[in-house]
DNA sequence: ACGGAACTCTGTATGTCTTACAGTAATAAC
DNA sequence: GTTATTACTGTAAGACATACAGAGTTCCGT
């Protein structure tokens, strides 16, 4: 951690874990591990917000500048953390492609509820970590059995990444602010035929509760999405 | 500004622009649109991360703390730059819902591209004003047009804007860091076939170009999600 | 064995940030 | 014209990231 080194190497280097052996000065009493974790506890505990320096040290039990002989700054803690709070990627242990799919959403939506943190933390780099990578394999492994190719498979996927965690985005900002139905029922009323016509119609339709849950919500998209996969692939190869 | 307010109210009002007539004092030289306004001037010109009360104060030649005569804080106004910086909807010329529905892809993408800070501001409450509400509208708009009934639209409508809206941050995120190359090439070395296989599959097979640029990544996904849409509308009703 | 380089950890300090609070001046209601 | 209400200013408090210098620790080369 003494040269100048580039920012994105430095952010792979920690990263994936690269230690580098024989060092000359004092042991190491903590490790970048422990810092992280740390972290991910005060966020899991006391929210994003709560995450400073101080209190990670304070965490861990050292002051908050010997923070900065392990990580060179706030972002790449957040970066890390980020990595490390996925944990385990899910076993998969549906039948069908499809089903293997829904399960995997299902994983990381219930991921994302219970560490809405990760959903917020704001990033420069594009991280992608070895935890984010191992997630991210899985729901490609299932993807890949449809019979999309390479590319395919690959830009599905990041589609599919991309809805679900936006919409836990969304989702979880609603959870957590208090006056949420108010705010909703409030919205109602400004909602008029002339001002926006296709909102109006769409939400004066039949079956149309106020409250759309994420699961519903998510859920229609991803069938669709799936069948349009289905409809590709019999286009493309089987006739 | 002077009762202890709900925040969602708050939120709210400043929103749709609520102003409350009659009022007493001296008459405000100022106002929220054009406190909203440098906010987004700042952030177009110099990041989301300068834009603080002094720096925009500064910039529409008032004291940092008149700010707070507006605006309750510096969160709501981020929530009201958001608002203020979509502008006005566009308007869909394409003839058929499909491509409409491309098109107004297209646009947001745009938008996103063009002011990538919006897709950093870190919120905590639903926003939702009347500028993204009509953007909002716009896609809807289109989508209904396909046959799909109210809450399918609604949900398949924040579906795609949630896929479009995060693929846009990724992309972005990826544009502003240099080293970026040298970081997925890097990369590209530790995806093993042992420790990463469906992502090794997917990116030794034909044609995977290591840039995978948002453009075509975006459209194959919307492509896939729209034809499912067609499916199920043609399952559903026509037979 | 020993000098010094390299490293860990601490304490202090600086600059930036949000925002609370008190004060002053202006305006409209009564 | 008195008074409540509001706009705006100045100061300052408290949180924060992090630069820097120093003290102590360990290992390398000799």
């Amino acid at each position: 951690m003494s040269d100048a080194e580039d920012p994105a190497a430095q952010s792979l280097r920690l990263l994936w874990g690269d230690v580098g052996p024989g060092r000359r000065g004092p042991k190491p009493r903590l490790s970048v591990a422990e810092i992280v974790a740390a972290g991910v506890a005060v966020a899991d505990g006391e929210g994003l917000e709560a995450v400073s320096m101080q209190r990670v040290a304070a965490e861990v039990g050292y002051t908050t500048m010997s923070m900065y002989t392990y990580v060179p700054g706030k972002e790449l803690l957040l970066e890390l953390m980020l990595d490390a709070a996925v944990g385990e990627p899910p076993t998969l242990s549906a039948e069908g492609w499809r089903e293997r799919v829904e399960e995997w959403t299902a994983q990381v939506q219930e991921l994302f509820h219970r560490r809405p943190w990760m959903l917020r933390i704001a990033m420069r780099n594009p991280p992608m970590g070895p935890g984010q990578l191992a997630w991210f394999d899985r729901l490609l492994s299932a993807v890949l059995d449809s019979g999309l190719n390479g590319p395919e498979a690959m830009s599905l996927s990041m589609y599919l990444l991309s809805a679900t965690r936006e919409l836990a985005r969304i989702h979880t900002d609603g959870a957590a602010s208090p006056g949420i139905d108010e705010y909703i029922s409030n919205l109602s009323t400004v909602v008029t035929p002339v001002r926006f016509p296709a909102l109006y119609r769409a939400m004066s339709s039949d079956g149309f509760t106020d409250d759309v849950d994420e699961e519903s919500l998510s859920r229609f998209g991803l069938r669709r999405l799936l069948d349009g996969v289905d409809a590709h692939v019999a286009d493309g190869s089987g006739g």
